[in-house]
DNA sequence: ATGCCGTGATCGAAATTTGTCATGTGCTCG
DNA sequence: CGAGCACATGACAAATTTCGATCACGGCAT
């Protein structure tokens, strides 16, 4: 393992296995992080001798982490959170002002607070009013001049040129195995709140496609409808992130779902040093990591 | 500055402006490290444009930090703090035990504090039992068996190739200009704690060169040492460490006096893997910084 | 079983980074 | 003013890192 003393651990490195935890495989980290698959393997190789021990567990085609490899992560989240916020902070201009920033409930979990919680930290003088609504209600608000910006769900094919694609999504109609479509009654459909645009869009297919969809369950939550499609309750539409093993993915009968993106949306004719610089370093945060960690 | 995101900063070059504050310029940094100057220069001028900002002033030959440079020296520290800490943590083996260690007041403001402070947190069956003496007493423990193991000043000459050398010392005799060492009556001697064996190699010298010491002032603690010297009440034996500009070197009529050594010192036949893993905790973190931070 | 993927390891060559030696510059001090 | 110290700089050598191609292995469907 080299000498007791020479041994270091390149953030490059760190930042490596942070992304294949992140990403799940080397495959997938190479590309997030731009770099060939062989780099990002013999990265992780060379971390292993130098540090005597197994990261990975090598056993198929699939990646697992050791004990070790879970304390290395633990680590190395420490110490790039660190890192990135050293870099900012050297880079930093002195910024005062207000954000008034969006949310949706599912970013408020993902590396976004982070960012929100270092970008407070690296500039006390701006004060960040953040709203969690959903995304129609937060393009409402941005139409209006309520925010300045905000972190919502969109089309993949309704995407501006001036949207910072944060991740894209891919949506599906789910259903448990017990429950069997109806050919001619209506659907029974499991729904988000009203306002949401997965629904509308959902609705609107009945229209054009002839497909009888009834709502049957309405939440706001998606663990709810999670809840509701494994009992098998009706058929849902849902992000791949929120597939469960025990769910059926409907291919036939349905029109396949747009694909969805997660974008950050400037107001109109805003200008704002603050939010320049915050919307950077949500860019600079994505292109580092290749895309940003969320929650499942 | 090239691209905003493919910036990082090496862990060796924030180990290298680490050691160049605690070593006081680039030269010295890099004989710690065990690199050329050139080395280290070309590492600083990397960090600098890869950041953007001068991190140094180099206005004359003496070198002062910036703002920046200050600001990253911050997040040095931590960020160094963590991967040091994550590379024991992985290196670790489980230990069990008892530790009876011996500091002198003078190393437990030093980065030592730390590197116990760690030993506790990756070790915590081990229980470190730690006693601030003067050198002499701990001599005297180590030798009862009281102790496993100590750090000590002693006399270069008398480094046992056991012993593990933290850092040199040199000792001085110092007055404040206003005092005028008389020719023929005994000099006024400003002394240590009775046990203090700076004090003892002193009042030998009256016996061998003819030197009459008076012992006029006594105190434990260095500050009050230098108070008395700074205020002309006597010569001293001082670190070079605790000089001020004020006070007067004395190069003739004295002896000159030994250098000063800090070691770990071992107890006698002490078989304790816990503290085999302290002891090279402490001597991989002296190669890797090049010596141990003492706050002067 | 028997071929396919998909995923990762491995190898040699190329590219990049890092370190060293030799030398240049600027400042201080006797 | 010249010696000495501290650092910068440039050319070159050494090391490390990356890439592309290829190989090996385990699942999965036929």
């Amino acid at each position: 393992m080299s000498d007791l003393n020479n041994r270091r651990l390149e953030i490059d490195a760190l930042r490596a296995i942070w992304a294949i935890r992140h990403h799940g495989g080397i495959t997938r980290a190479a590309e997030a992080l731009g770099l060939s698959q062989s780099a990002v393997s013999h990265k992780i190789k060379r971390l292993e001798t130098s540090l005597g021990c197994e990261l990975l567990n090598r056993k198929a085609g699939t990646t697992a982490f050791t004990t070790e490899g879970e304390e290395l992560l633990d680590y190395a989240g420490r110490i790039l959170g660190l890192h990135d916020e050293a870099l900012l902070s050297l880079s930093k201009t002195t910024l005062a002002g207000r954000i008034a920033l969006g949310l949706t409930e599912d970013t408020t979990c993902s590396a976004l607070a982070h960012i929100l919680g270092r970008f407070r930290r690296l500039h006390p003088d701006v004060s960040v009013r953040t709203q969690v609504r959903m995304s129609l209600v937060l393009r409402a608000m941005l139409e209006q001049g309520e925010l300045d910006a905000a972190i919502v769900q969109v089309f993949a094919h309704e995407v501006r040129p001036t949207d910072v694609i944060l991740f894209r999504e891919t949506l599906h109609w789910v259903k448990h195995p017990s429950l069997l479509l109806p050919q001619t009654a209506s659907v029974p459909f499991l729904s988000f709140h009203d306002d949401c645009f997965y629904r509308h869009w959902a609705l609107d297919i009945g229209q054009d496609g002839g497909i009888m969809l009834e709502t049957v369950f309405e939440c706001a939550s998606a663990a709810g409808i999670i809840a509701a499609v494994s009992s098998g309750m009706g058929v849902a539409l849902l992000n791949e992130r929120h597939l469960r093993p025990e769910m059926q993915i409907i291919t036939d009968r349905f029109p396949v779902p747009p694909d969805l993106v997660y974008v950050v949306r400037r107001g109109r004719k805003v200008r704002n040093a603050a939010l320049d610089t915050l919307v950077a370093e949500i860019e600079s945060e994505i292109s580092r990591y290749g895309g940003l960690a969320l929650a499942s």
